[in-house]
DNA sequence: ATTCATAATTATTGATGCAAAATATTCCTG
DNA sequence: CAGGAATATTTTGCATCAATAATTATGAAT
């Protein structure tokens, strides 16, 4: 890691960052008022960064705010677990019926290399989710639509406040993997609905083991 | 409009509103880069609220952030808006099914007295949109996912930006009417796909309407 | 005359200070 | 001893101030 970086984010980025990284390891829990003056000593910043880093927060959904009475942190229920998935389904399942009717070729071999790298990975767990993760991410990418790029984010931040975190369960690799295989199959045969209807089945199993 | 109201809000709130309608009647045009000092001495206020403000309306979309440079109001492109269009009429038709599914006898008794409204509105333009906002917006209550009530509400508020600026033209208020009652007659039947399918085929004309 | 470099101006970003509001504490009363 | 009111402390919210980076303008050199 460089110390000069080629765009350089402004502090209140750099703060919110920090501050999603300790919501996420659980180091700030859910429904904990977060110390504005403590955080800003801790980082050695003033306020005002912070200030409007939790501002950047609050919109994502990480952290609430009530007026008068600072920010907490978002607590996600089980319903709220289960409708943001049900919004990832939903979104990704259409991304990848999108990409099935208007990718390029070039853009399913690139996907397909992506998802042989990922039959490969089985043994390596991190592994495994880390190409997984890219998939995903790739698929957004050229379905072309930067608005859900962003709201798909967006909600895979807020799926990470929850305790069983996880768009991908341990036990469920294999199962995962055969998924995986047939949205892939349905994609390369450029059939849209089957795609969308693959992916969605991907998802409502994941969930299910998820929960 | 009374002076004090129950729910204060935050000043960094009432600047965010107060931008997005000078943003909405595009009194600040798209491209056009944010004085900070000319907004603030404008509303006599510091320049720290107005910068919170700039970042929530960076979050819906509204505005875009650069570093170092400030903040202009957020471009639209014709993909933008089919972007959008595209994800509005996913998320509102699978609320429409999930509604269709799940709701209650009374809910849907609610939506078929708003839908009743319209039908008797056809003549007065305002009020039809105006009841057509109310049915759309009860509908996803009735939905029962605030991450998607959220992230409908940001995604119309992009459409706002548009110089086209509409959820549904002029002249197609009969047309859109019978859509509308094609969409109630299957929510009314409980039939979920239909439900979804014909909401989908409201937006998707709506878009061509509004191209 | 054009281009590049340097300086000056302008605008954004970050820090500090102050006032108002909410919560916690203490003291008084029943 | 308990409950409530008044006070004190903590914390948020807004404004002012300082410094930092970017753009523009000016001038010199080719």
């Amino acid at each position: 890691m460089s110390a000069l970086s080629l765009a350089p984010r402004a502090l209140y980025e750099e703060v919110a960052e920090l501050l999603r990284q300790r919501i996420f390891s659980r180091e700030l829990e859910p429904g904990s008022w977060i110390d504005e003056l403590k955080i800003a000593e801790e980082y050695g910043i003033s306020r005002t960064p912070l200030r409007e880093a939790l501002k950047v927060l609050a919109a994502e959904g990480l952290v609430t705010m009530k007026v008068r009475r600072g920010a907490y942190v978002t607590e996600v229920s089980d319903k709220d677990l289960a409708d943001v998935y049900h919004l990832l389904a939903l979104l990704e399942s259409d991304a990848a019926a999108v990409v099935a009717q208007r990718g390029t070729d070039a853009e399913h071999a690139e996907l397909q290399n992506l998802h042989t790298e990922l039959e490969a990975a089985t043994a390596d767990r991190d592994r495994f989710f880390a190409i997984n993760e890219r998939f995903h991410m790739r698929l957004l990418e050229i379905a072309n639509n930067r608005w859900r790029e962003q709201m798909v984010a967006d909600l895979r931040k807020v799926m990470k406040l929850n305790r069983h975190n996880s768009l991908l369960k341990s036990g469920r690799i294999d199962d995962s993997l055969a998924e995986h295989r047939a949205v892939m199959a349905a994609l390369l045969a450029r059939d849209a609905a089957l795609t969308q209807q693959r992916m969605h089945a991907h998802f409502r199993n994941g969930l299910e083991a998820a929960t």
